[in-house]
DNA sequence: GCCGTTTTCGGCCCGACTGTTTTCAGTCG
């Protein structure tokens, strides 16, 4: 059983104590299932392997909920589930999805009209039976209506690379609005979340009804949901939903800080607050009626007796101690990158030329980038034999020399992105390996073995002695492609033993390693580089996405290998510098 | 049902907005 099953569970038992008037335990359930999804251990696993005990160490799990679980893995079966569903037999989790309808309203449809499901729900709306509903009435149908059309079109969260190029247009945009003084961006976009589920936005103003209105011109907008005189709810003509917000310049810092989340993470902060005796809201942190602290973040951390968290940590992961503790970590910066270790070119099957990779990749302000191009077992992308990479690392030393030649304070490394079959061997011949100045290997096929013969093959890579950095480690696509089964512990213990580097992969669909293993390797100490995975020029602006990625991690600059310098680097691979002799 | 630098019992974040209501429940973030 996969955690997101358990975890779909665990959110219809939230709905259904809901539906039930229960107080409480819904905010427990949906807790318990937040800290299962999250997890990046298969609860199965840990349960094998501990226990009870295993399924306690998830947050939110406590005795009861992980009794259930027990249940649910020991017998296939969860009595208490199967038993409510039975009185209240509807397709919750789908019914949840359309917007403005919760727990208390399905139930209602469920008792009134039998509505089970979707397509139960359109074909009520559609024969107007819900508005004759007490509670509800003509525009309660036309919202639900809306909500099931948005599900078929577009139907949940977007990756955060398609879509931070329009949320910082957005913000642009509102910054220019003569009545705004400043705007930002939030929410999740801010914390630098793999995907987005919405966009929130933010704009300081005494004008706040006029910026509601020019927000209301702007072309992108496709429908209101609702709007008031200092909140407005829009859905975008690109199928994103948009919330702007106005606040005075006195609560910038609370209303941010609000805006951003994660919903516990304020849940948190109000608690201290509460400790303190204030009352902490959008508007800031007050004492009585009086404004203590909001506007800004800083000084908001600061009153509630905490230093400053970076908007990537605010998970409710720890960070809230760490931070009354001062020994939040210094995290690596979106400026600190002087190298890329992975770049493709149209050797293989990247689109451009080693030279215009290297133009792009200075103008983004790189000192050098290991050329990576797949090898031969990846016969899709031309991948290339010894032959071919000899002829490349030829090609390469004639770069160097040009770039000698025009002073330009750059460098071009000799890679491979070397293809790992299926028993763990390297399809190129160690000779040849031992020529490169940088050996990165990835899983490119053979998805689906057993997790002891994934971890098995990965493992006899990473200790390959020719094997430097360990590329996309779980091969996942994000929303398209699960990861591979690895035993994430055994692959970090192995990388720590063999001295192998562990990549982030930028790419938007990629974001592998993901958070919570960075986490595990700088715990671990555990060295990683955040590499763009380049196909094309325009390609590097991805390593912003990465290094978001590592700072939800809690990586610091000593923990990503290309923030060195490039002699720094290369002597810090292993098996350096014996095995590589210019 | 969970959780603990005030607690192993007694709490459990806070406000905006909608739609249906004549004062508020439900949903959302």
């Amino acid at each position: 059983m996969t955690n997101h099953e358990i975890a779909k569970i665990l959110f219809e038992m939230a709905a259904l104590w809901d539906m039930l008037g229960v107080e409480f335990k819904p905010r427990s359930y949906e807790k318990a299932a937040e800290g299962v999804e999250g997890h990046g251990d298969s609860l199965t696993e840990a349960y094998k392997k501990n226990g009870i005990k295993g399924l306690l160490e998830v947050p939110g799990v406590g005795k009861g909920i992980a009794g259930h679980i027990e249940e649910l893995l020991k017998t296939g079966h969860y009595k208490e589930y199967e038993e409510l569903k039975k009185k209240i037999p509807v397709d919750i989790s789908n019914l949840m999805r359309v917007q403005g309808l919760g727990p208390k309203n399905i139930k209602t449809l469920w008792e009134k009209l039998e509505i089970r499901n979707l397509d139960d729900l359109e074909r009520a709306a559609k024969a107007q039976k819900i508005r004759a509903l007490r509670q509800f009435g003509q525009k309660s149908e036309e919202k639900i209506l809306r909500g099931i059309e948005f599900l078929k079109q577009s139907g949940g969260r977007q990756l955060l690379g398609v879509l931070l190029p329009e949320i910082r247009d957005l913000e642009k945009r509102i910054t220019s609005f003569p009545e705004v003084e400043r705007a930002a961006f939030a929410g999740s976009a801010r914390r630098r979340k793999e995907t987005v589920g919405d966009i929130d936005l933010l704009a300081v103003s005494s004008k706040p009804e006029a910026v509601v209105d020019r927000f209301l011109a702007l072309p992108e907008i496709d429908h209101v949901y609702g709007k008031g005189p200092t909140k407005i709810n829009v859905r975008l003509k690109n199928g994103v939903d948009a919330d702007l917000r106005i606040v005075p310049a006195e609560s910038f810092g609370a209303a941010l800080c609000y805006f951003t989340g994660s919903k516990d993470h304020n849940i948190k902060l109000r608690e201290i607050a509460i400790k303190k005796g204030l009352k902490l809201n959008e508007y800031g942190l007050f004492k009585g009626n009086k404004r203590v602290s909001g506007r800004t973040e800083d000084e908001l951390y600061r009153t509630l007796g905490l230093s400053y968290v970076e908007p990537e940590l605010r998970e409710s992961a720890g960070e809230i101690e760490a931070a009354r503790e001062g020994r939040l970590p210094d995290l690596v910066g979106y400026e600190d990158l002087k190298g890329d270790l992975q770049v493709q070119t149209n050797w293989t099957d990247g689109e451009d030329t080693i030279e215009a990779m290297v133009d792009a990749a200075e103008r983004y302000g790189l000192q050098y980038i290991a050329i990576t191009d797949h090898t031969k077992s990846l016969a899709m992308t031309g991948g290339a034999d010894e032959a071919k990479l000899l002829k490349q690392m030829a090609a390469i030393d004639q770069i160097n020399r040009k770039l000698r030649k025009q002073k330009r304070n750059f460098r071009v490394l000799k890679g491979a992105e070397v293809n790992i079959q299926k028993d763990g061997s390297l399809d190129i011949a160690d000779e040849v390996l031992g020529k490169l100045d940088v050996v990165g290997v990835a899983v490119h096929s053979h998805f689906n073995l057993t997790r002891e013969e994934q971890t098995r093959r990965v493992l006899r890579a990473i200790e390959n002695p020719n094997a430097d950095i360990f590329f996309h480690p779980t091969a996942r696509s994000i929303q398209r492609r699960e990861p591979i089964a690895l035993d994430m512990d055994e692959v970090i213990r192995a990388a720590k033993r063999a001295g192998t580097v562990l990549e982030i992969d930028s790419l938007p669909d990629r974001l592998d390693l993901k958070d919570e293993y960075i986490r595990r390797c700088v715990e671990s100490g555990v060295r990683m580089c955040i590499d763009s995975d380049s196909h094309s020029v325009s390609h590097f602006q991805y390593l912003e996405l990465g290094i978001g990625q590592a700072r939800r991690g809690w990586a610091t600059k000593k923990d990503i290998v290309n923030t060195l310098p490039v002699d720094e680097f290369l002597s810090s691979l292993k098996g350096s510098p014996q095995r590589r002799r210019e």
